[in-house]
DNA sequence: TCCAATCTTGCAAGCGCTTGCAAAACGCGA
DNA sequence: TCGCGTTTTGCAAGCGCTTGCAAGATTGGA
């Protein structure tokens, strides 16, 4: 079986595929387009630079055979893909799954594909899938947070892929940053309780140690105790994860401590959510005796009973604002770096 | 700046690096380690297939130069790379997150990245992500469940890439199949509640329209209220996404409709919890007036009040499962596709 | 009608790695 | 010490696409 390239006198538009990969290459929609390989490429990666009659005998011919680029040598020869490397903490917790949704909605139509990485809160494991990441030329990597290991600093600063870290506000970001202020979060939690005529208030965090926003959150709460002067700043400290058994234990723990709180701030909704199940087990009354507020708006937090009073962060619109970022400055070479302040929402419900 | 290979009387550990990438190459690697880049590749991909002293001659360079491979390159010259392609319906739905941490752990080790992608319930969108990840010649696919769009089966079965279908079990998988059957969650939830002295039980789930799954568990819950011929089989017809207000929604409605409903099998523990809340709402005592069972053993359900009851899948034991299938897979030619039944466990709490 | 300026298009040289093949090195028995 | 069967290693030809450069086509003005 050699190949035959004359006396093909069958119709045109039938072209023996290569056999190497089995699927369609970019030889074989040139060849029924009657274009060459090049003017192809470049009809899929710079439509504006063909004329439009060519455009369209490029489009049929890759309709016709289902052809479908291979990302690999497409990404060996431009030294970079459309792929975007997104790292963040944690995947079961629903703060970030929102931000991917939106994220990946907005990046699909222009054919962006993201790589998720999971650090577990781990400054290693961050570096490590920074480093897997950059060896696939990722058009962009979006990390969560401002803090990163040496390493990925290294790694980071020695390449021009863009870099977006989402989900926190502060100085000196290493190109754009896009979240918001954890301290301003917790003061207006702290704040709130105290407006809500609340003596003596607490904040429950988990795996503070590990999680630095949650650690922000709890700073600007303490900061706000201590410009009231009414009283000590009480944080239970480091724990497990956020999930609702830590929640409740927290909370037992921290009455048992201090039983003159009447008002918890939580770092995650879910915590609180096991807050309210101890108080409900305990008969103690929300919000006459322990006013709750948290963090997250997650779902249960506007249907349970009583309601959960919440601050709301900016979960979809980081995605959506990262993903626009990133898409401008694909298509347009001067888009600077830029710091987008979100902000967050409280919201006031039944338990406080 | 031509390249200058005689002469070159300097430190033999110093190499002028390739300037394309900015990054050390292959060949840098090869020339420390002094051997030829095809032993260096050999080294990467098949460390039995050289000698041990060249080997770890190798890895010094490696590390003396922080060498990173470039994917793009070994992928196009392989036609294949260490990467995952993962499909699941839902990311906010923390039954999948708990099954891809799962395998991402199992796959990091051996340096397998996962590709995740969201179909969001929809078979157009599995079919586009297939292709999408198709066109990076991954490992392996793996799926969520057992329906597929018939271009999506075309292009499966037109490559050798190994496909895991999970969190199903039936007839005719694809290839590999590992999961548990919902018909017999389903089952087993309305035996549950007939077994607590339950007469009338109904069955609430979300989106089973689009859920396949939620859909076999309904099925299986009403083959059994058949079975016993003591009334019609109530099913809360398709709604919206699994949430808690939809949940505490549809049990209001479903009371409204059939008061006589005493027992109820929720699809998802998160609809459950929003059956919960209505309940404490109304006053309506759980487990006397309204027995309660879900699905999925959600972190609230064993701490809330009364704790609920409910099914646990074997959410990260798939995930484990299909890794470890997989690179079992790739080490070794001859490995068949397996079905596997990682059944389920019913967790019977206050709430039933 | 002709020429210069401007658009379009094709040529061909890579992108950095893998791997079949063959040569070199090695091991061992005679 | 020699010869033969086994490793171990290097050579070099791609993998399928992108893109700088230059040639060809087109346009408009004189």
């Amino acid at each position: 079986m050699t190949d035959t390239t004359i006396g093909d006198s069958g119709s045109p538009s039938k072209v023996a595929l290569r056999r190497t990969t089995g699927r369609a290459q970019m030889a074989d929609v040139a060849q029924i387009a009657g274009v060459s390989t090049a003017t192809v490429s470049r009809a899929l990666r710079h439509p504006a630079s063909e004329s439009a009659a060519l455009r369209a005998q490029v489009d049929a011919a890759i309709e016709q055979l289902g052809y479908v680029p291979n990302v690999m040598a497409g990404g060996l020869a431009a030294s970079r893909t459309r792929t975007i490397g997104v790292i963040v903490p944690s995947l079961i917790n629903s703060f970030f799954s929102a931000t991917i949704e939106a994220m990946a909605a907005r990046f699909e139509s222009d054919g962006y594909q993201i790589m998720l990485g999971n650090s577990d809160y781990s400054l290693e494991r961050e570096e490590a899938l920074i480093n897997s990441f950059l060896s696939w030329s990722p058009a962009a990597i979006v990390l969560t947070g401002q803090t990163h290991s040496r390493g990925a600093l290294k790694r980071l600063l020695g390449t021009d892929t863009p870099v977006v870290e989402m989900w926190e506000m502060g100085d000196n970001p290493l190109d754009t940053l896009i979240g918001f202020s954890h301290r301003a979060v917790g003061r207006a939690a702290a704040q709130h309780l105290y407006a809500r005529g609340k003596q003596c208030i607490a904040y429950i965090g988990a795996a503070l140690d590990l999680d630095r926003r949650a650690a922000q959150r709890g700073d600007g709460f303490a900061e706000v105790v201590r410009e009231t002067n009414a009283h000590a700043p009480v944080v239970s400290g480091p724990m497990g994860r956020a999930n609702v058994a830590n929640g409740a234990r927290a909370l037992e723990a921290l009455l048992a401590a201090h039983p003159e709180v009447d008002g918890v701030f939580f770092s995650n909704d879910v915590l609180m959510l096991g807050g309210l199940f101890h108080c409900q087990r305990q008969g103690i009354r929300i919000p006459q005796d322990l006013a709750l507020i948290g963090f997250g708006d997650l779902d249960f937090a506007a249907h349970s009973l009583p309601s959960l009073s919440t601050i709301r962060p900016p979960k979809a619109e980081i995605g959506a604002s990262t993903a626009d970022h990133l898409l401008r400055r694909f298509s347009n070479e001067d888009v600077p770096p830029e710091t987008i302040d979100l902000g967050f929402e409280l919201i006031a419900r039944g338990s406080s």
